[in-house]
DNA sequence: TCATGATTATTGTCCTAGACAAAAATGATT
DNA sequence: AATCATTTTTGTCTAGGACAATAATCATGA
């Protein structure tokens, strides 16, 4: 009666976890975790518990770590190791820890109000690299360590959209330059961080096109040739593995004429090693602006 | 020389066609296609041309024909099966095939502007429901046919979503009556029905809250709770399998106490036959509309 | 001491071949 | 024409193995 809780099946936790099925099942058999229970057909059940070692898991291996050292660990451990993750930045300013409380307490317009609010006081330069970002991270670990549900998440996600839609609905210039086309590749669902970049690059001038997320590598080439544009920008949230990543930039390079620059940006890349050729990877957003100034200058 | 274009392997031509890895195997088994090459390892990869061949195959299975039926055909076949895909009326109003040219031409700022202009003329409520409905069936079809691309449809629900979420912003108001709760269940990806009867639901007079998509269900429950929400609002696009559908439904209006209203529209839905207990199924947003009048009047 | 190259260990992804349950199609019956 | 039972179709899961790319470790020379 006590644990009852969901059961998953190895589907629906890789689509959970960002962990393929053949991953979970050589973790199975090399580190003796996950342990699902199994039903009438041999089919695996993975008790919710576990998915959320996983998920910690996960972002472990993320920051760096590797398998053998992190796979079979309990709870605590794996909070323990998350505490002591250089990512985490424990000094958060009591700004974001306010809008946290927000979040908490739902109040919807209040938060949209206050993100407005610091986007008016800071600028929105600033208001991205120095109030969103570390806010987006302070929501990301409070999620990881269960203090706040999904749909609180979603709910932040929301409001932020709205405000920075409406933000970049007002500063869209047809005529800027760089011509910038803003999309994320398939498997890669997540559109805030496309919101923030193209927000960072319209301030500094630069011309957007938003293609929304999930476009197809040909249809991405299809859609630089129509819009006769400079750059493509992708964003890669953390979920995405590196692999993938890797192996999109290269095949989306290779497909994509000479002239055309090509910038990924997102917590995805920043796990990534070496540059690729052809590839700018942009850090924190400042690198965006940067490389806007630089293109502009020629 | 002619035909040595890219080859791809098995995980990227899942995500580019969004075709299971064990499906794609099983099907090479079964109906003799797709065919890859091996390398020196074994491994299958794919040849450009069939992966354009499956995506169709997809849109295919999408609109309800039958992998046997489908899979093993060649190009001419499947562009031919395409073109007599169940058309909806052809006669759309001409202003509408205005926007779709606009589409095609790529004139992202005009089609905005064309966008905002209409809606100011008709009103929000006619906008949406006289051209806003109309012209996302004439655009699914324009794509099912291959008239135009996928990023074209991307950058249609780009302006469209800047549109809404413009005006939605202008009419929120968090005093009004129901509370609305928005979101779609796991599996459904597609928010812009979201966007269409947020914009209904708050210029009726109700109190909305986005919460974005594929929210689980026990999320949904606590988030009602939270918001001590009056009614469920879920949105439903025509692919998602009706089964999933009915199921997500059923589960939701369990968990979900009895005084909670539980809206479902989309174009899912319209294929529903009987619906279901305690589940208002709504067809054109007009019944929306009606339903917020019906509460209202208590 | 630090960098560079070679060697071993780790790890994710792919393979074959088979099984099964859910969904769809088909046939039978009211 | 609708409902129910049966058969076919179809996607997803299983096991167990293999391999190549990456990372860690060790050895070498500057």
């Amino acid at each position: 009666m006590e644990n009852d809780k969901a059961l998953f099946n190895i589907g629906i936790v890789e689509r959970e976890t960002g962990i393929g099925k053949d991953t979970l099942r050589v973790w199975e058999k090399r580190y003796g975790f996950p342990s699902p229970v199994r039903n009438e057909g041999e089919d695996r059940l993975y008790p919710e518990q576990q998915v959320v070692q996983l998920r910690l898991i996960k972002r472990l291996l993320d920051s760096g770590l590797r398998p053998s050292k992190v796979v079979g660990l309990e709870l605590d451990a794996l909070n323990a190791l998350l505490a002591e993750t250089p990512q985490t930045v424990p000094g958060y300013a009591p700004e974001l820890l306010e809008l946290l409380q927000m979040v908490k307490r739902h109040q919807v317009a209040e938060l949209r109000l206050a993100l407005n609010k610091i986007m008016f006081r800071q600028g929105l330069h600033d208001f991205l690299s120095k109030t969103i970002s570390p806010m987006n991270n302070l929501i990301g670990d409070a999620w990881l360590r269960g203090e706040i549900r999904v749909f609180e998440e979603h709910l932040y996600s929301e409001q932020l959209t709205m405000v920075l839609r409406n933000a970049i609905s007002m500063i869209r210039d047809a005529n800027g330059s760089p011509r910038v086309l803003l999309t994320t590749l398939p498997g890669e669902e997540h559109g805030l961080g496309l919101l923030m970049a193209d927000a960072t690059l319209s301030v500094c001038g630069a011309s957007c096109v938003l293609l929304g997320v999930q476009t197809p590598i040909n249809e991405i080439v299809w859609a630089v040739k129509a819009h006769k544009s400079d750059v493509v920008t992708l964003s890669f949230s953390s979920v995405m593995p590196v692999a993938q990543i890797k192996a999109g930039l290269e095949q989306l390079r290779q497909a994509l004429p000479d002239n055309v620059l090509l910038w990924a940006g997102g917590a995805g890349v920043a796990r990534m090693r070496k540059p690729e050729a052809g590839i700018q990877l942009m850090g924190p957003l400042a690198d965006l602006s940067a490389a806007v100034s630089a293109w502009q200058a020629h």
